[in-house]
DNA sequence: CCTACCGATCGGTAGG
DNA sequence: CCTACCGATCGGTAGG
C-alpha cells in the first residue's frame, strides 16, 4: 500500500486556511469587526453555521486571522532576511521586501496590521493586544538591525537607534495610510525613497558602499 | 425691550453642536462606523429619536462629525498661523499646533482623521470622499508652504517639495498610529523631532536663523 | 458542514 | 425631543 501516510493537512485544516487567506483580506479592507461571520460565509462560499463551526467565537476567528497575517508577513518579509548580511543590506531588504508585500496586496487592501492598529487601539481586549505585541516585535526587530549596522561602523556613532528606527516605522505607517486611501503606487516609490535617503543620511563612507552594491 | 435681538445660536444649533461634540470623541476611539446612533444618544444624554431627528440619516450624522472635526482642525491649527511668517516659521508651527491637538486630545482617541482615513478608505460613499478632500487640502497647504520656504531662500533649491511634504506628512501619520496604540507622549516628542531634523536638513543658513529664533 | 432558530442591536419610521 | 415600533443583521446555539 503506497500512500498511507496520512496528508499531514486534513481537508478540515485546509478549509480552515481557505477561509482565513479571505478573512485576511475581508479584515484589510472592512476591518477586524467589519469581518462578520455571515460577509465571510459569502465570500467564501458557505453557510453561516459552517465558518462559524471552525473558530467558536469572533474573537477566536479574529485572532486567528491575526495570526494568519502574522505567518504571511514572517514567510514575504521575516524569513527572506536571513539570507541577507546583517548591518544596512538586512535593513534595507526588510523595508523592501515590506514594500513588496503591500504592493502585491493593494487589491486586499494594502497592509493589514496598518489597519487593524487604528482600528482596535481602543478596543481592550485579546484581539488588540495581538496587533500591539506584532507591532512591538516588529519594532524590535529594526532596532536589533540598527544596532548590528552602528555596531559595524555602518552607521555613524552617534546615531540615536530609538529615534532612528521610529522614524522609518513612521514613514512607513504613514505611507500606508495615503496608500490605504489613495492606492497610489507612487507613495510606495516615495516611501521607499524617503528610508533610503534617512538612512543614508547617518550611514557611513563603509555604509555608503553598502547602499550602491 | 432690550434684548430684542434674537440670540444668534438657538437652543436647536447648541444642541447639536454639543452632540457632535460627543460624536467627534466616539468616532476617533471607535470609528464612524462604531459611532452608532444609540450610543451616541446613551453618552449625549438623549433618546435616540431625539439624536436622530438632529440628523435623519447616519451618513448625515457623520459627514456633520467631519464638518465639526474639520472645523475644530481650523480653529486650533490654520487659523493661528496667519500670525506666522510665511516659509519655515509657518511650517513648524503648523506640525506643532498639530502635534499640540493630538496631545490634548489623547483621550478622546488622538487624531480624528488618521483613524477616519484607514477606516474610511475602502467604503466608497459622501464620508469616504469628505475625509479624501480634507486630506488633500491639508497636504496642498504643506506643499504651498514649503514652496513658500524655498522661493524665499531657507531651503536648497534642489529640494524635491512633493518628496518632502510627503516625508513630513507620514511622519506625523506614521506617529499617530504608534500614538493612538500605545498612548506614549514620548511619541509625540520623537515626531516634533524627527520634523525639525528633516528640514533642518534641506535648510540654508538663512533657513536655519529662522529655526533657532 | 447545514438548517433553523434565539436575543440583542442596528438604522430608520410614525405619530405625537 | 420622546415612545413605540419596523425589517435587517449581528453573534451565537441546537440538533443533526
Amino acid at each position: 500500500m503506497p500512500e498511507t501516510k496520512r496528508k499531514r493537512i486534513s481537508h478540515g485544516e485546509r478549509t480552515r486556511s481557505e477561509i482565513l487567506d479571505v478573512a485576511e483580506g475581508l479584515a484589510t479592507r472592512e476591518g477586524l469587526e467589519g469581518l462578520t461571520i455571515s460577509r465571510l460565509a459569502e465570500e467564501v462560499g458557505m453557510s453561516k453555521g459552517g465558518v462559524f463551526a471552525h473558530f467558536g467565537s469572533k474573537e477566536a476567528l479574529q485572532l486567528a486571522t491575526i495570526a494568519a497575517a502574522r505567518e504571511r508577513f514572517s514567510r514575504e518579509i521575516t524569513e527572506p532576511l536571513v539570507n541577507r548580511s546583517a548591518g544596512l543590506p538586512q535593513l534595507f531588504a526588510a523595508f523592501d521586501l515590506y514594500f513588496d508585500y503591500v504592493a502585491r496586496r493593494l487589491a486586499e487592501g494594502g497592509c493589514f496590521f496598518t489597519a487593524s492598529t487604528l482600528e482596535m487601539a481602543d478596543r481592550p481586549g485579546a484581539v488588540r493586544d495581538q496587533i500591539a505585541e506584532f507591532l512591538e516585535t516588529r519594532a524590535a526587530l529594526i532596532s536589533m538591525v540598527l544596532g548590528e549596522a552602528r555596531r559595524r561602523g555602518e552607521i555613524s556613532r552617534a546615531t540615536d537607534i530609538d529615534q532612528l528606527a521610529f522614524e522609518l516605522s513612521s514613514l512607513a505607517a504613514g505611507a500606508m495610510v495615503e496608500l490605504q486611501m489613495f492606492k497610489s503606487e507612487q507613495t510606495i516609490e516615495r516611501a521607499r525613497e524617503a528610508v533610503k535617503s534617512r538612512v543614508e543620511g547617518c550611514a557611513t563612507a563603509k555604509g555608503k558602499k553598502l547602499l550602491v552594491s
